[in-house]
DNA sequence: TATGAATGAGGTTTCATTCAT
DNA sequence: CATGAATGAAACCTCATTCAT
């Protein structure tokens, strides 16, 4: 259904083909070569960023020469398009529980975001490569943000239900607070596994016991539910806290 | 006073001047020159990134040799750090109406909601930058980072004062919501400055004239604030619509 | 044997490889243009010294590019320690006639004493570079030096077994005396072949008859053996003038 | 008399007054800072070398600017051949106690081969830049090679006096004893005070007892002394050892 | 399909020296 | 006599991409 745990700004796969992509190769020993070049990017870049990772280091570690690489790729752009490519599908789908439609709003809401912060701590290292290179190639911004509106207008559809059938504040303008509600989430995610560092982590609640990184989490996820609901004013007949 | 317009990292110059900067010439032709340096400098980012901007080209536009540069910086970093200095300026105090502590905190949030964005628009080209180079060097994540957590722990005070007066959801934890609502602006922000371009800033709201962008404009303003509002549950007596 | 013509700060090449070499190419093709790049190298530092040689004169003797310069080499220093490195076998096995070790100690010195003048004689560019380099480079002082310790130290105890057969100057400590003389004679190939010109090389001998460069180097060594003969107080049975 | 300190290549700084040196400043304070600047490019280039002390360095150094320095001297060359003039004065005449020709010549040679070791100790920072300069710079190198060869006749005398007299080995070739001595005697110092390190020093005599860097010393001395008087064959009806 | 050597434009940076004030 | 800003040539080095094998 609706509000999806994407609150960024990626998206099906094959935009990124029409305009990047070579097609894949059709031996076996091809598509092998292929997926440890697409595995060892993966790696380096996660490591050293897009600007700090050199094409030989790429191709060292996927045991194959700068020759090859240019077999599969046809330049270092493409190859990332290629790594962020597959691992949009986790974030895209990131195996959250079935909900059934019926089910208060607010749960909804709880389940998608978590799924989506849990997303983002498997892919942090990606998030922030694609965070770096949209900042420098105008070709990967510019995939970002026809995908970030894609789903931006998806969940502005669910916020008009919602406003719709009464439970959500009707002065909102759907496609504006969705996309500042995405920002919200999406950013929060990016300063606490990116940016964030020990000192953000290991803060608890107010309450009081510190016991780890998790307390952190945890306050952030709920924190962020309970800002989303309040945001859109979303009313129940459950008073359950979330 | 508190809940001021700083929703994002930047804060007082001197953090970068320690690590960074060079001492400042003495003579009027000296401060003439390095002003020049700064100022092409700040024309040359602008245009093509940090990435794509060569010394040389900053030191073309400011009528200087090669070799001068260097009596004033001593690296591309250190003018970037100039650079983004003289803007911190405007965005830490964008120059919002006096607002009385007495007045209803919807308010002043509005204006300095308000005063964000109008500075957030005057320096989005440098905005822009800040975002490039901090996904690129980590010297100035960092100082992002750290300044970020200075405004974020006065807008939590903030918050936790209205939650002792009962003006505000006593459920939230203070740091976090001030973080998660700093982000929302602040992405808000970027994302219709820098990112944005014709079509983001063509819509207008659901309600029908769409008249150009200022339309988008303040329904992303008024969004921002109904959500900010609403999130912390700020009631009040008092009788102005935001 | 013992008392080799070593006299000076050069030693296994092994020493050098650890530290500064990259691996060597593995293609015909690339044995080719490394080889070319080093002789290029050592004739263009033997012209211009260390310091006035830029990469472009070698590259541009060598028939390749800037850029494969680093394909082998990751620096200037590099190419030098592969240049040395060459140059490095001719001075520590120059050839000498073999040697019975039950030969007279004077003769056996007066060989390899003179080897070593002749093995100067035709690396006395690369002597003048290495010279050069060492009083500008820790790295290469450092390397000159451990080489030079252990060759001391085995003229030391060559010098030792001749006391202990009661040929030599008991009163001497062996290791400084082989410090000194092969001081004395590695500078004197020093100052003869390096600094020295017309002036110095064309003085012959006391006894009268200049006769060109021939006689002078000839008084250099007979004298070098005498006095390292008399400072050690060898003394033989044996009949045969130096 | 003869067989002074002198066994390295350096002499009255009126050689290097013709062709480096510009006039003395008129006034005071004109002197006072010629002076400066002559007194911090010695604490410059002893600490970094020639090539490592840059122009500014040593007009911090001093207190004054760069345009100065160019007042007093005109380039770089020049400081330096200014501060080597002072310190020759030292290496010079190094303050040996007055000898009786009359005494033994081994005592003589003994005494100022040990006055040179002390000098060499006292300026070695000096020795080693003017060794580093000689091999970079060819004027410098020239105008070494002119004073040693000045010293090497002096000492040739001596050694010639020694041998009409018949106290000296009769078949060496005096100028060419005088120079392999000299090298002896000046590379030993300088491999001992400016290669050297812990290694070096820490070693005492043979016979056991090391207790510091004093012990190494003193080993040198009495080496050089013993070789240096053996290599002459130098009798005398004296039996004391040096 | 795979190799790895070759390319070369272009960047940043240094510092002795000059000169207007 | 002093200042210190300005100069500018040139040096070293990087790395995505090509291409002969």
């Amino acid at each position: 259904m609706s509000l999806n745990g994407d609150h960024d700004d990626r998206d099906a796969p094959s935009m990124a083909r029409s305009s990047l992509l070579r097609e894949l190769p059709v031996t076996a020993r091809g598509l092998r070569t292929r997926s440890a070049l697409v595995g060892a990017a993966r790696t380096v870049f996660e490591s050293n960023g897009y600007l700090g990772s050199r094409l030989i280091d790429i191709t060292r570690a996927a045991h194959c020469s700068a020759g090859t690489f240019y077999t599969y790729f046809s330049s270092k752009e493409e190859i990332l398009a290629a790594v962020l490519e597959v691992a949009q599908e986790d974030m895209l789908h990131p195996g959250m529980p079935r909900v059934d439609p019926a089910d208060d709003p607010r749960a909804i809401i709880a389940a998608s975001n978590r799924a989506y912060f849990e997303a983002y701590r498997r892919n942090s290292d990606l998030m922030a490569l694609l965070e770096q290179v949209s900042n420098i190639d105008p070709e990967f911004r510019d995939l970002r943000r026809k995908r970030s509106e894609a789903f931006v207008a998806r969940n502005a559809r669910s916020i008009e239900r919602l406003q719709s059938r009464g439970l959500a504040d009707q002065e909102l303008d759907p496609t504006m607070a969705s996309r500042a509600l995405s920002s919200m989430i999406s950013r929060l995610a990016f300063n606490f596994f990116v940016v964030g560092d020990e000192e953000v982590r290991n803060e608890g609640g107010e309450q009081g016991g510190a016991d780890g990184e998790g307390d952190a989490y945890e306050t952030m996820v709920a924190t962020a539910n309970r800002l989303w609901i309040n945001a859109l004013k979303l009313t129940g007949r459950s008073q359950s806290g979330l």
